[in-house]
Formats: structure tokens, sequence, C-alpha cells
DNA sequence: CCTTTGATTTGATCTGTATCAACGACGCAG
DNA sequence: CTGCGTCGTTGATACAGATCAAATCAAAGG
């Protein structure tokens, strides 16, 4: 299992190379990178590397020393909790653009894992901490990130704590679609992909594998999802969708 | 009502005078302002103003213009959530030397309301945000501030999700005894305050009131705490506390 | 002292979701 | 093709906590 890991690992470097040019990134305009000018880029290119995983990975735990920070270029990654005896609960999901990790901390309280496979673009933490202090877009940025962080996880606690289980599963899936459009800009209408099993997704929305199922199961009996297998689906009634997650119109 | 509330704000602020002294502010060391040199804190006296309110007054509403930001000095605040259907969530608690307000931002997505009296330091939002640009050591601590509401955030998203009502209720009391511990920064085994009543307790555990007033009843039959009358308690077995938390050793 | 009003407690029931238990479907390795 | 493991679905039942309904308490005002 480490073994496969570290092939997929060194195979996956020698595709991508270690430092794409940063001009042609995809999250160029998304991420922590996303003010800088070319000068800033350029120092930003020397102290980057990519680095991937597959899924089920795991890439930080709980209490590690945080040697690099990152920004997620593709896949999809999981910040979790657990408890003494077994209960778990995640607190985040990274999508591309995303940030690991934070200026000034040397650990975090939770453990990061590749839900999917994940190709990180990594900065040497020091480093990335002194340039942070001689380049205020990316504190800018960064500050602005955590902002938005803050934002979502107080709309999560909102849906945790008040939510009804298919309240739940209709935010879910209005997040998952307005991620996905947002970082293929496509038309809207497109077929969606479910990137967590159902325990995952369980685990997220502080609900059962079983719970999950059977809401998933009720909307597509409904009308308002439409599966082409259990991982890809599509929104058959947008309305519908939105008038299930009980937020309001905005 | 209004009347009353701004005849206790005159006469607060005639109390305290608007411009006290930085030098003097109980929350000099935690607050914003914490790590700025006495040069900085001159310039941060010179834009700002106290205000005071009543318990139970709001102070920021949901999409309202944020014309200022501020600190609280004394009392509680809350920030909450709505739901159309009137379900609601309080996404965060604010204590002595808490943060209201973002920098670059120019509204919040939640409503601020006084728990209980509260005095508030307030910064005009734009000289404010000029300050921060030419003064590192503010925008430090802000980063520093918000990457901790975000820690507290997700420990709070662990608690919604997974924990029972009990586990609920012992953190939250540890929590309250941590915040009240340091604030007065006296001996433990101190007399606590529930700055809150049952019905905003269940708000912010995302139970119902009747559960919490029957888990409160059945820690103190259990001896875990000891009540003076229905506000002020004593804990009076910290191990059980912690025990009933469902938090790890730390 | 009496009344009012809001906060709290307590009790009886209901219900959404967890839990327990099988079973089915798919992918992968031998 | 076959067996095995993971993932997902479906059904039956249990239970924590919500909901509904009173009763009690306590501070504030007249």
């Amino acid at each position: 299992m480490v073994v496969r890991a570290n092939e997929r690992y060194d195979r996956t470097m020698l595709d991508l190379q270690s430092r794409p040019k940063c001009s042609e990134c995809p999250i160029r305009h998304r991420a922590v990178c996303a003010r800088c000018d070319d000068d800033e880029l350029l120092m930003l290119e020397q102290i980057k590397t990519y680095r991937s995983f597959k899924a089920g990975d795991p890439m930080l735990w709980r209490g590690d020393g945080l040697t690099y920070v990152a920004s997620v270029v593709s896949g999809v990654a999981s910040l979790g909790k657990t408890m003494e005896d077994g209960r778990t609960q995640m607190v985040g999901l990274l999508f591309p653009s995303d940030f690991i990790g934070r200026p000034g901390r040397a650990a975090i309280d939770f453990d990061v894992v590749a839900v999917t496979d994940v190709t990180l673009c990594c900065f040497q933490r020091k480093p990335f901490e002194a340039l942070i202090e001689t380049t205020p877009h990316i504190a800018q940025r960064l500050m602005e990130m955590a902002l938005d962080e803050l934002d979502a996880a107080r709309d999560w606690m909102l849906l945790l704590g008040r939510k009804t289980a298919r309240e739940k599963i209709a935010t879910f899936i209005e997040m998952l679609a307005r991620r996905q459009q947002l970082a293929n800009a496509d038309t809207p209408g497109q077929e969606l992909v479910l990137p967590l099993t159902r325990y995952e997704i369980a685990n997220y929305l502080g609900l059962t594998l079983e719970t999950v199922s059977r809401q998933l199961g009720a909307m597509k009996k409904e009308g308002i999802l439409s599966f082409v297998d259990r991982r890809r689906f599509r929104v058959a009634d947008v309305e519908a969708l939105h008038a299930a997650s009980g937020d309001d119109c905005d």
C-alpha cells in the first residue's frame, strides 16, 4: 500500500514535472496567488513543488508538523475530526484552488485526506512565510480566503445544527454543483459527479450512510435528480432542489 | 424600550468617556491591538469610540453595511443565522477581546446581538482598513484571530454534527469556564455565570431549551454542577465534566 | 401584597434518524 | 469464471431528542 502510493507519486512527478509554469496553471486566478503580478509569481515558482496523492491517502495528520503549505491543483481533499470513540465529522472539503495550512502556525487540529486522486502545489512553509511578509498581495489573498472559509464553516454550522436530512442533502448537492461548474466554467445542466462515497457524504453532513442513501433514493424517485450510475448524476429539477435546501432565495 | 436603551447608552458614554486610554484597557493584550506598540496604539486611539448596548439589542443586522468594526470590551454578543421558517442557529459567541467585522468586507452574513449589556470599542471601517495597510502588527493579529475563529468554528462543527446532548452541554460549560477564567485571571473553582438563557444555550448547541434544561438538571443531580441560582453555578466535579464532554485529554 | 410576564422545570408523547441486519451490485485478482 | 471485498440499497426496530402541554418560579411594577 505504502509502496503503491510511492510508485504513483514518482510517476506523477515525472508526468507533471515538478514545476509547471504558474502562468499556465488552471487555478492561477483563484488560488492564493490570484492577485500576484508576474514578479511575485516568479518568486512563488521558485519555492513550489508538485506532489500527488492517491485517493484515500492521508496527506497531513493531526498534530503533524507542517513542513509545507499548499494549494489544491486538482482533486478533492477532506478535513476531518475524530473523537476518541471513533465518531468522525468532516469539517471541510477542499476543491481545486483551496489552500491547506496556516501561515504562522506549525500544526493543524484535524486530518487532511485525499478523497480522490489529488495534486498539490506545495510551498515550503518557512520560505512561504517569509514571502508573505514582503508580498502584501499574498497576505491579503490569504486573509480573504480565511474569511471565506469562515463564512463556509458558519453556513455548515447552520446545516449541522438545524437542517433536516433532506435539507442537508439538497444543500450539499447545490454546493457540489456550484464548485464543479466553477471549476469547469461549463454550461449548467452539466453532468455532475459525487466525489465522495455515501459514507463520506454522511460524514460531511452529520448523518449516517443509510440516511444518505435513502434521501438520494427519494430525490431520484421524485425526479429531482437523475442518476447515470451511482456516482454520476444530473440535477433534473433545479427549483425543487433549491426549495428542498431550506436556503433563502439569493 | 428604545428610549431606555438610549438612556443607558448616554449614561454609559458619560461614565466611560468616549475614548478611555488604550493603555489602561482591560483587553489591551488580547484584542486586535495586542501586538501594537505605543505609536500604533496612538493611531488607533484617534479613530476609536466606545459604544454600549443593552442586553437584547441588535448590534448589526445581516446585510447591513458595515460602517465600523469593533472589539468587544465587556459583555457577551452572539452571531446568529436564521432560516426562512424561523429556525435559528448561533454560529459564534463573542467575549471580551473578540473582534466584530472583517477587513475588506462591506457586509456580514449573520446577525450580531448583545446577549448581555455590551461595550464595544468601535473603529470607523475605512480609516481602520487604511491603518491595516500600514500596520503589519494589526494585520498579523487579525489573521491570527481569524484562524482562531476558524478553529473554533470547526470544533463546533464536530459538536453540532456528532455530539450527544449531554456532550454538547459539557463542552459548552467547559468553554464558558475557560473564557471566564481567562477574562478574570482568577483562581479556578470560581463561581461561574451562564450569560445565556436556556433558549439561547439551546440555540448555540443545536438543541431545544427543554433538552438543555433536562441535561443541566441531570448534571446537577449527579453532583457535577452545583447551582447557586439559575444563572450562577460552580463546577463541582471537573473530571466528570470533562469526561462527559467527549473531548480528548489535552 | 398582588399581578404580570418571561424564564424554567417537568411530564407525556411523537418522530426523524440511528442502529442492526440482510442482501444486491460492481470491480478486481487469481 | 469465481470468489472476495467494497460500496450501496432496503427493511425492521430502537431511541435520543423534539414537540406539545402544564405547572412553577422569580423579578418588576403597580
